[in-house]
RNA sequence: GCGGGCGUGGCGGAACGGUAGACGCGAAGGUCUCAAACACCUUUGUCCAAAAGACGUGUGGGUUCGAGUCCCACCGCCCGCACCA
C-alpha cells in the first residue's frame, strides 16, 4: 500500500470518533447501584475566552482517570462546568463596553468550542456556568440557610479604598501601593462585611488533615500551617497614663517563657488604642494613616519596613509593677491575629530585635545556649523549640529545659498566680465573601429601616442580577440602580434597599461539585443524587489553589451538611487530591534600538541548533525581509546575532512574554492526540512541563508510527505461529502491568514510556498474525486513555469489537511477568564491577558461591578473603574487602 | 518577611537505600534516494585513541557494606500569603 491512501490523518479520524461516542452516549453519567461509582473532576475554567495548554493538560490527565475507570466498569461521573464570575468580565465591560454576561457567555460558547475537539469523556449534559441564575439561586438558598444556621454574620473589615475611583480594589490591582487604574495612593477602609464562620470550624478542619491520605503531602502542610493552630498565653499589661477605657491592654504570646526578656508593648494600627489615640494625636493620626497605606496584604506588611510610634504610654511589667515597657504602635502587627497586641521580646525574635535596634530599647537574653553565658547579642537567638537551652531569665520550671517544657510551665506559672490564661489560637481568620462588584452572585437580604437585615425569601429567588447597568462610571452599578436596590421589606412591607454586595467568587467554586451530581435540581442538592456521586473520588486541579479554594471547599461541606444539603459521608468531599505542574515554553527575547526587550511568538522564530550544539531562534520577518534563507542567514550573520533572538529558559506561559502555544493550533496542525500525547508524556504530571514543537513533532511521528504499524500487522495472515510468540505476550503482559499501576499511581508519563517500549518491542516482534493482531489490540486499549482517537482507529483496524471506549480493561497475568533467570551486578566495595546470571529462585548462598567465583572478583579480590558479602536477592551483591 | 516545593547528560526526565541516566527529544554515523525530505538501522554522561580505569545526581559535611534517595548546613529557582481565578 503506497502513503497516499493509507496515511495516519487525524484531522478526519478525531471528529469521527467523537461523533461515534456522542452517538452511542458513551459518557453520560448514570447512577447504576449495580456498578461501583467513580466520580472525576478537574477544577473547573474560568471563562478567559481562550483554552491554554494548562487547561488541557489538566483536562487530559482527567480524562486518563475517567476512560481507564469506565473501562474497569465504574459507573463514571467526569462533567465540566464554568467559574463563570469574576472581575475580568467586568473589567471587559469597563474597557470595550457590553455588559459582563454577554462577554461571559460568549467566552464560554468560544472555549467549549475548543474543549470539544480534545475528545475528552465528559458528560456535557450536566454543563453549567456559575452566573447562571438556576445555580447562584440554589447558592442564595444555601446562603439563607447558613444564615439561619448562624454560619453568616457582618462585621467591620479592612479593604483597600481608591479615593479618586471611588471603589474597592482587589490586591492584585493594588500597584506598589496605588490604584491601577487611577494612579492613586490606596487606603486601607473599613466597611461593613458579610462573613462565613469558617472559624468555627478551624480545630475540626485541622484534625481532618490528617484523614485525607490521598492528598499531596504538601498540600496538607499547607493547610495546616494556614489554619495555624498555637498554644499560648493571654493575658493583660495594666497601663500607666492610658486614656479612660484603657486601663488593660490585652496581648496574646506564643512564648510566654520570655515574659521576663520582654522590652516593650506594640499594638496595631487597627487596635481600640491606636484608633483612640489618633483622634487627640496628629502624631499618631499620621503614623497610622502611613501604616493603613501600606495595603492590606500580609505580604506586604511583612515586607515593610518595622516601625513604630511611642505612644508615651506605658505598661507595668505583671511580675514586677516597678518595671514599665513603652507602648508603641507598631505596623507589623496584624488586628486579625491574636488580640492586636504584643510584648516584644528582642533576644528571641528577630522582628522584635529589629525593632529594639531600632529604637534603642533593652534587649535582655532569656535563654542561652546550654552551657554558654548570658552575654549581648549581635542577632536574636532563635533555636528550635524542641531544642533545650538554659534560662537566665527564666521563672518557671527548671533552668535548662526545652522551649515547649518552658512555655507550658510558664503557662501554668501564669495562670497560678493570676496572670492570663493558657488559650489555644487559630491562624484561621473568617472568610470575608462581600465584594463591592456587580458580575458576581448577589447577596439575597435587604436592608430594611425598621427591622433592619432581612433575608430575602426563599420563594423570591434567585435574587436575580439587573441587567439593565452600565460600566462607565466608577463604582459598584447596583449601587446606583434604583429599581433593582430599592425594594420592600420581605418582612414588614416598608422601604427597604437590597444589598449590593455581591459574593466572592470563591463561594461558587466552593460547592459546585456537589452540583454536578444533580445540576438542574430545584434544590441544591438532591439526596439521592449526593449519596450515590459523593464523594469526589478524584480530583485534580492547580497548586495555587493548594490553600483558599481547598479549604473554603471543605468548611463548605461541613456546613451543607450540618443545614442538610450533604451527607456526613462528604463532610471531606474530595478523597484523592493530584496538583498538576504547568506548562511552560521558553521565551524568544531580542532588544530594539533604546535596549529594552522585544518578545517573538513560537511561530514568529525558526530553531535551529548550529554545530558546536547551540541553539538559535532566528527571526522568520528578518529573513523574509532580507530575501534569506535560513542556509543564507546560517552562513553569514548567525554568528554575529543579528536576525536572531535570545532564547530564555523556559516560564510559564503568559502573554506578554509571548510564549504562549496556543492548543487550537496545535489540534489543527497534528490533531488532539499529538497534543494528550505530549502533554502527558515529558515530565511527570505534579512537575512542569515544557512545551516544545521538536516534542509535538515527534509526538506526532509516533502516533503515525503507530498507525503504520499497525496498518501492517492488519494485513498479517490470519492464522500460524512463529517463534517471537510467546516473547510478545511477555511483552504485552508487562506492557498491561506497568500501565495500570502508573496510570493508578498518576505517573502518567511513565505509562507513556511504557507504551513507547511496548510498541518498539511490537514493532520488531518475530511473531505470528493472531499474536501480533492481539498484541496490537491490546496496545490500543492501554493507549485509549491518553489517545482515545488513534486507540478506535486502532481497534476498528484490528477488526476489534464495538468501541474500544466501551471495552473492558485488559488484566496482566501474573505467571507472565516473572522470568526464570535474573541478572545481578556484583560491587566490590559498593562499587560495581561485574554482573552474574542466576536463577531466580537461587539461595543466598548459591549466589554467594557464583559471584565470588567471577572473575572480575577472583581479580579484586587476590587471593584474600572476603570480609564480608552481603546478597540481597534479586538485586545486589555487595563484597567486601 | 512567613509557609511550601524543586535542583540528575546538550534537553525533558527514569531509578522499593541496591547496576545512575529507563523512555523520549536533540546530535553523530550508516541504509534507501540522482539529491533532499521521509522512513529504517547503529552510536550517544564526561575524561582517555581504545581497553582497563577514573570522575559523575546544585555545594559542603555526615550516617551506611552501599546514598540521587536518609540526616545537618548552605546556594539557586519556582509557587502561595486571605478582594486574581
Amino acid at each position: 500500500m503506497t502513503g497516499e491512501t493509507a496515511r495516519y490523518q487525524p484531522q478526519i479520524t478525531e471528529p469521527k470518533w467523537q461523533e461515534a461516542w456522542e452517538a452511542a452516549g458513551c459518557f453520560t453519567a448514570r447512577r447504576d447501584p449495580a456498578r461501583p461509582k467513580y466520580y472525576v473532576l478537574e477544577m473547573f475554567p474560568y471563562p478567559s475566552g481562550r483554552i491554554h495548554m494548562g487547561h488541557v493538560r489538566n483536562y487530559t490527565m482527567g480524562d486518563v482517570v475517567a476512560r481507564t475507570r469506565k473501562a474497569q466498569g465504574y459507573s463514571v461521573l467526569h462533567p465540566m462546568g464554568w467559574d463563570a464570575f469574576g472581575m475580568p468580565a467586568e473589567n471587559a465591560a469597563m474597557q470595550e463596553g457590553g455588559h459582563p454576561a454577554e462577554w461571559t457567555y460568549n467566552n464560554i460558547k468560544v472555549m467549549k468550542g475548543q474543549m470539544k475537539p480534545l475528545g475528552l469523556s465528559i458528560d456535557w449534559s450536566r454543563e453549567f456556568a456559575t452566573c447562571d441564575p438556576e445555580y447562584y439561586g440554589q447558592q442564595q438558598a444555601m446562603f439563607l440557610d447558613f444564615l439561619e444556621a448562624g454560619l453568616v454574620y457582618r462585621k467591620a473589615a479592612v479593604v483597600n479604598w481608591d479615593p479618586v475611583d471611588m471603589t474597592v480594589l482587589a490586591n492584585e490591582q493594588v500597584i506598589d501601593g496605588k490604584g491601577w487604574r487611577s494612579g492613586a495612593e490606596v487606603e486601607r477602609r473599613e466597611l461593613t462585611q458579610w462573613f462565613f464562620r469558617i472559624s468555627e470550624f478551624s480545630e475540626e478542619l485541622l484534625a481532618a488533615i490528617d484523614g485525607l491520605e490521598n492528598w499531596p503531602e504538601k498540600v496538607r502542610l499547607m493547610q495546616k500551617n494556614w489554619i495555624g493552630r498555637s498554644r499560648g498565653l493571654q493575658f493583660s499589661f495594666s497601663t500607666v497614663d492610658a486614656p479612660e477605657g484603657f486601663e488593660r491592654i490585652e496581648v496574646y504570646t506564643t512564648r510566654p517563657d520570655t515574659l521576663m526578656g520582654a522590652s516593650f508593648v506594640a499594638v496595631s494600627p487597627d487596635h481600640p488604642l491606636a484608633k483612640h489615640l489618633e483622634r487627640h494625636d496628629t502624631g499618631i493620626a499620621a503614623f497610622n494613616a502611613e501604616c493603613r497605606r501600606i495595603g492590606t496584604t500580609e505580604e506586604a506588611l511583612e515586607k515593610a519596613e518595622k516601625r513604630g510610634f511611642d505612644t508615651g504610654i506605658t505598661v507595668r511589667h505583671p511580675f514586677d509593677t516597678a518595671w514599665e515597657l513603652p507602648v508603641y504602635i507598631a505596623n507589623f502587627i496584624l488586628m486579625d491575629y491574636g488580640t492586636g497586641a504584643i510584648f516584644g521580646c528582642p533576644a528571641h525574635d528577630q522582628r522584635d530585635f529589629d525593632f529594639a535596634t531600632k529604637y534603642d530599647l533593652p534587649i535582655p537574653a532569656v535563654f542561652v545556649p546550654e552551657g554558654e553565658e548570658d552575654a549581648a547579642l549581635a542577632e536574636a537567638y532563635v533555636p528550635p523549640k524542641s531544642e533545650r537551652v538554659q534560662y537566665v531569665r527564666g521563672f518557671a520550671g527548671e533552668e535548662v529545659q526545652t522551649g515547649e517544657e518552658a512555655v507550658e510551665a510558664a503557662i501554668d506559672f501564669c495562670q497560678s498566680r493570676g496572670v492570663g490564661q493558657g488559650v489555644t489560637k487559630f491562624r484561621l481568620r473568617d472568610w470575608g465573601l462581600s465584594r463591592q462588584r456587580y458580575w458576581g452572585c448577589p447577596i439575597p437580604v435587604v436592608h430594611c429601616d425598621a427591622c433592619g437585615v432581612v433575608p430575602e425569601k426563599k420563594e423570591n429567588l434567585p435574587v436575580e442580577l439587573p441587567k439593565d447597568v452600565s460600566f462607565d462610571q466608577p463604582g459598584n452599578p447596583l449601587d446606583r440602580h434604583p429599581t433593582w436596590r430599592d425594594c420592600a421589606c420581605p418582612r414588614c412591607g416598608g422601604k427597604a434597599r437590597r444589598e449590593t454586595d455581591t459574593m466572592d467568587t470563591f463561594v461558587d467554586s466552593s460547592w459546585y461539585f456537589a452540583r454536578f451530581t444533580a445540576p438542574r435540581a430545584e434544590t441544591p442538592t438532591v439526596a439521592e443524587d449526593v449519596a450515590y456521586w459523593m464523594n469526589v473520588d478524584q480530583y485534580i486541579g492547580g497548586v495555587e489553589h493548594a490553600i483558599l479554594h481547598l479549604l473554603y471547599s471543605r468548611f463548605f461541606a461541613r456546613a451543607m451538611h450540618r443545614t442538610g444539603h450533604l451527607p456526613a459521608k462528604a463532610i471531606e468531599p474530595f478523597d484523592a487530591l493530584f496538583t498538576q505542574g504547568m506548562v511552560t515554553h521558553e521565551i524568544y527575547m531580542s532588544w530594539d534600538d533604546r535596549e529594552r526587550p522585544v518578545y517573538h511568538l513560537p511561530e514568529d522564530v525558526i530553531l535551529h541548533t548550529m554545530v558546536d550544539g547551540k541553539r538559535v531562534a532566528v527571526l522568520k520577518a528578518q529573513l523574509v525581509s532580507n530575501g534569506e534563507t535560513l542556509e543564507d542567514r546560517i552562513d553569514n550573520t548567525l554568528a554575529l546575532g543579528i536576525g536572531t533572538a535570545e532564547i530564555v529558559p523556559s516560564a510559564k506561559m503568559s502573554k506578554s512574554k509571548k510564549n504562549v502555544v496556543d492548543p487550537v493550533d496545535i489540534i489543527a496542525r497534528f490533531g488532539a492526540d499529538t497534543a494528550r500525547w505530549f502533554v502527558l508524556s515529558d515530565s511527570p504530571p505534579e512537575r512542569d512541563v515544557e512545551w516544545t514543537s521538536a516534542g509535538a513533532e515527534a509526538t506526532h511521528k509516533h502516533l503515525a508510527r503507530v498507525w503504520a504499524l499497525s496498518e501492517r500487522i492488519a494485513a498479517m495472515p490470519e492464522a500460524g505461529a512463529a517463534p517471537g510468540d510467546a516473547d510478545l505476550l511477555r511483552a504485552m503482559h508487562r506492557a498491561i502491568d506497568e500501565v495500570s499501576r502508573t496510570i493508578e499511581s498518576f505517573a502518567f508519563n511513565k505509562s507513556i514510556a511504557a507504551l513507547y517500549t511496548f510498541t518498539n518491542v511490537l514493532s520488531k516482534a518475530d511473531a505470528s498474525g493472531p499474536v501480533m493482531r492481539r498484541a496490537v489490540r491490546t496496545l490500543a486499549q492501554l493507549m485509549a486513555p491518553m489517545v482515545p482517537h488513534l486507540a478506535e482507529e486502532v481497534w476498528a483496524m484490528q477488526g476489534g469489537e464495538g468501541l474500544v471506549t466501551e471495552a473492558s480493561w485488559p488484566v496482566a497475568d501474573p505467571a507472565m511477568l516473572v522470568s526464570d533467570t535474573v541478572t545481578l551486578p556484583i560491587q566490590i566495595n559498593g562499587k560495581r564491577r561485574a554482573e552474574i546470571t542466576v536463577a531466580a529462585d537461587a539461595t543466598k548462598e548459591d549466589v554467594e558461591k557464583i559471584a565470588l567465583a567471577d572473575d572480575a572478583v577472583l581479580r579484586f579480590l587476590a587471593g584474600a578473603a572476603p570480609k564480608k558479602v552481603i546478597v540481597v536477592p534479586g538485586r545486589i551483591v555487595n563484597v567486601v574487602l
